[in-house]
DNA sequence: CGGTGTGTTGACTAGCTTCAAAGGGGGTGG
DNA sequence: CCACCCCCTTTGAAGCTAGTCAACACACCG
């Protein structure tokens, strides 16, 4: 499956650079040559389409995913057969580290907007991590940070106000788009107001309404799709508030 | 730190047939020669008392740890101060996977009630890892698992009604205690009503509320801290329920 | 034996969902 | 290229779930 690709090692390693990948490479002083084994076993794949799947569930695990530009979005379906979804990718971000334990995708993968892949095969990425230690190290690690944003994402959802949920959603497109280069104050949301309002755990009016707040405010503008981010500090404030009061003193003062 | 102890390597082998990394070691065909290597990294602390902490916010990573009996609840506390709990682990379970991609741990791991813990040194591990292909793929596995079930969790909360959440969270409980050999039908909540709560997303109240009416349902019965499960199916089944109704008809059948 | 913390129960409230309907773009077909 | 249609989005009003406030019951502990 997925037969290799000769590939320009020069453009790719070039595309390596903005992408979670890198990141967790090259710091830790993985050779050139090493970074060349890696980039030998990473392939792109034809881009995605809109609503084209990159996997679907029950599928097999042959490789893990890196964006490399556009979105992807992954979802569940619910015992009574509707759409959970569990995350928005965007350009230098991972897939399908949550088949590795069953060696099936739980999940399903779907493009957002036309959207190309990198394909990385997990059994020679295995090996691979065998033979450079550097490389397995940062392997758990981007497991270990998927882990953790997860557990501060089920904190969102646990106590959260559906204000102060919308907010954090916005402030971490941002935040990951402002990581990539792109602009952090201006972007489009690539998905619809239901997607958002699924992932959050609200409904679309609910998004809706928040949206036009969030705008009468003059925290952000919004027009259609495509969001103008005019307050980063209120909006922020607005994603951390409590979501009924906020005592304001005694932050962080957990006592024993 | 943590001088490795001198320990009967015949018992903690029989200590480790119920642990986590057991039943993700062995299966693969790890050698005995590889296992012990593995056993001679791991040591044991000394027990927890209740409300001992294993680790706080901001210590460095310097071992996993895996629930030997006993339970362990993780917490972060949000920007105004409140805990968030992000989850109970029971015997045979791994904590501190979470504080790998920082070298720090970002939450919070304190006993619910004695508790004895086996520790197992990050970089040792790793170190190992390296030497021992199947256990890197088990800890690949182990990862993905949390990452998954963080998934499942966060569809929890994000989608299902207070009912459906406490069902989901005691057979939860039932079955993880299940696949270590405990009852599935009768065990003591270590946790508080509070706790319970905050972990999902509910007010204490709210909880209360729920153990009296699925007592009244003939669903369980409640002895303060000690529950017996009288029906799993019935319990099961309001867990999946959907919030509001279930369509009953054309289950799992997406469309494309 | 009181004190304290934990758990339960009731009444009221608020926030979000649901239901309903109309506006607006984008895509498709003629 | 235009027109139609559908779906996404927005807005308004009503209803319900779960939260909040308050008071009490119960065990556990010193």
């Amino acid at each position: 499956m997925s037969a290799p690709k000769i590939l320009d090692l020069g453009s790719l390693k070039h595309a390596c650079k903005s992408c979670s990948l890198h990141d967790l490479c090259l710091p830790l002083g993985v050779g050139d040559e090493e970074l060349q084994m890696l980039e030998r076993i990473i392939s792109r794949r034809k881009p995605l389409q809109r609503r084209d799947h990159l996997y679907r569930p029950g599928e097999p695990l042959h490789a893990i995913y890196a964006v490399r530009s556009g979105t992807v979005k992954t979802y569940t379906l619910t015992d009574d057969g509707q759409e959970q979804i569990t995350g928005f990718h965007l350009p230098g971000e991972l897939l399908g580290l949550d088949a590795i334990s069953d060696g099936v995708h739980p999940c399903a993968a779907r493009a957002l907007e036309t959207t190309s892949i990198c394909e990385i095969p997990f059994d020679r990425l295995e090996e691979l991590s065998v033979r450079i230690p550097g490389l397995q190290h940062q392997l758990f690690r981007i497991m270990s940070r998927e882990i953790q944003t997860d557990e501060h994402f089920m904190m969102l959802l646990g106590k959260k106000s559906s204000e102060a949920r919308l907010a954090a959603f916005l402030m971490s497109i941002s935040t990951r788009l402002g990581m990539r280069g792109f602009s952090r104050t201006e972007f489009n949301l690539t998905m619809s107001r239901n997607d958002i309002a699924n992932y959050l755990g609200l409904a679309v009016e609910t998004v809706s309404r928040l949206f036009t707040r969030f705008q009468s405010l003059g925290l952000i503008q919004v027009q259609r799709k495509f969001i103008t981010i005019h307050d980063l500090e209120g909006l922020q404030a607005v994603a951390g508030a409590h979501p009924v009061e906020e005592p304001q003193s005694n932050r962080g003062c957990p006592g024993p």
